[in-house]
DNA sequence: TTGTAAGCGTTATCAA
DNA sequence: TTGATAACGCTTACAA
């Protein structure tokens, strides 16, 4: 059994006393074969345990179903949830997702890409923050096509997936006025991805209009651990905020947990607090947690539409922009709503 | 570039001004090639931009290096951060990951894992606790090699990697019983994975050991809306517990939240509470909670290497079994420590 | 050390 | 509708 496990096409063709044209068009969609052929081989294949070989099929067909994913921080929930969408609409699509991890920075990335790129793979799909250019050149010139989430990059060829983050931030500074809050701040991560500074702009800008100065401070990556150190110096402010948009959900649980348990203070009686995501952890009692809803369905729906669809027929198909908005769901950790 | 985006070895040969199994030889480790040869190659590849196609390798070979993760829930802590530590790890043993989700289980798990096995998966790794049997003998049978994470399963052939869950639970008595506490219930999801059923087990007998029943309570999934359910269930016995065991974090998490907004209880003071997994947002300071640490990074190095390992030269390696240790993480859930 | 040639399991083309 | 045949890009005897 190690020594010859898998069943050839040619088997089948034997035992079901037909060509192996025969079977091979029994399993491509489209083909013609008469019924009773088709039982034949359907059965054969049935007994032997027969799959089809998607190497060698992708091998002929220079197209191998395989779409990569590459990204950094898949242990993160909003990274992970959006890792279990695209991968389920994949399946569906009778498409396979291979993982590709850039945590580590140092050229590792790089080797795991060309790995991915051996196995040519029909596409990728960028899911991390990460403003690496080269990544994105390296995929294309290896004639894949590419999908960039959450990236603002004005290449020709793939398809940019974009939230409304500046629009939605300044939806929230209403919000924010609205529950009688006047010292606004906006915490950071200093990780700078288009994404981020749109929101931060996007609210910035906003409250500017409406004549109400923020306080801005950026600091670490997008985790937990950044929120708690951003609210030891918003906190500790002469003129505390008594609003603060954190650019992620998860600074924002830092940062509300940090100022209850160090600072004693009440949300959202003495401060309001957003974020953005709409993390799981968003939704616990402990949190309550208004934020804006990363769409991720709708995001992996239209990754794997658009990778449906054949570039060949519908040339607008190379060079496609969709903007998706974020939903605001209100919870508690602003007054009144 | 749409039409032939790939660079074949044969470009590369004509190019270097040698055969094509010259540069087949180049890529190859351990080929005999001479040193002026493999320059000329290197270089021809590095200009072209050539990539050794693992589609057409894999099929020569019989090995594609490629490796199916299956799992569930994959958006959930501790599930995605042993996906990111598998596949990093993979990636630095030259494989690549592909991933499988279960979530459904109407057929499709199937579906997808058919689709896995069409790609000649050198070997698959199940890291959900899903006790399907039929989806490892379809495994074994497709000549892959299988890897069972936290699956009390006795079959012949896959390597079974678990936990000591059981004894890990029986520690936690004695710190509860040195916390002064004495009424013990063990809060449970309605999973009846082996290894949940391991950690009831071990509470439940060690503590009859120490002459101390406990209350057992079973709900749901292993989620953090189970762990409030539970909390509804376990907190309103006339005999109200002072300890619990919650079979996962995200069970703990529920269920400290409810006590606490709910039922106003105080913890530790009240109520000593631990969990299992020691995801990420059990060390956040509005849990802290006492744990016991899943070594993620210990069990995708038994897997990665176990795969690397040659199953022909090492016959013991066919049918393996290992036990790792869940380290006690302390935080203030529990009194004392 | 090198080149030639066969074969891996497919699908597409083309007669029959 | 069917079967033979030629690719696809690779590795590996085998011969030079």
């Amino acid at each position: 059994m190690s020594q010859k496990p898998f069943v050839s096409a040619q088997e089948v063709a034997e035992r079901a006393g037909v060509s192996r044209s025969a079977v091979s068009r029994t399993f491509t969609p489209g083909a013609s074969v008469s019924p009773e052929t088709r039982r034949r081989v359907v059965e054969a294949a049935e007994a032997l345990g027969y799959h089809v070989n998607h190497l060698a099929r992708g091998l002929m067909l220079n197209e191998s179903g395989i779409v990569c994913l590459i990204v950094s921080d898949m242990g993160t929930p909003y990274r992970s949830s959006l890792i279990r969408a695209v991968t389920q609409q994949l399946q569906d699509a009778g498409k396979i997702a291979m993982l590709v991890n850039t945590d580590r920075s140092d050229g590792s990335v790089d080797l795991a890409l060309r790995q991915a790129i051996r196995y040519r793979a029909d596409a990728s799909i960028i899911l991390s923050g990460m403003p690496d250019k080269s990544i994105t050149q390296l995929c294309l010139k290896n004639g894949q096509r590419l999908v960039l989430i959450n990236r603002d990059d004005d290449q020709e060829g793939p398809l940019r997936i974009n939230l409304d983050d500046a629009a939605a931030a300044g939806r929230l500074v209403t919000a924010f006025l609205r529950a009688g809050c006047r010292r606004l701040a906006f915490a950071n991560s200093e990780a700078g991805t288009p994404s981020l500074m749109a929101r931060e702009h996007g609210f910035v800008t906003a409250a500017k209009t409406m004549g109400v100065e923020v306080v801005v401070e950026r600091y670490g990556s997008t985790g937990y651990e950044s929120g708690r150190v951003l609210a030891q110096r918003l906190l500790t402010l002469s003129e505390r905020p008594d609003a603060v948009f954190c650019a992620t959900d998860l600074i924002a649980c830092g940062f509300m947990d940090a100022a209850r348990h160090q600072f004693s203070i009440s949300i959202p009686d003495q401060l309001c607090v957003a974020g953005f995501d709409d993390i799981e952890q968003a939704a616990w009692s402990s949190y309550q947690l208004t934020t804006f809803g990363q769409p991720v369905e709708a995001i992996a729906r239209e990754a794997v539409t658009w990778l449906g669809r054949d570039d060949a027929e519908d040339p607008s198909a190379r060079n496609h922009s969709v903007r998706l908005n974020a939903d605001l769901v209100w919870r508690s950790s602003i007054r009144g709503g």
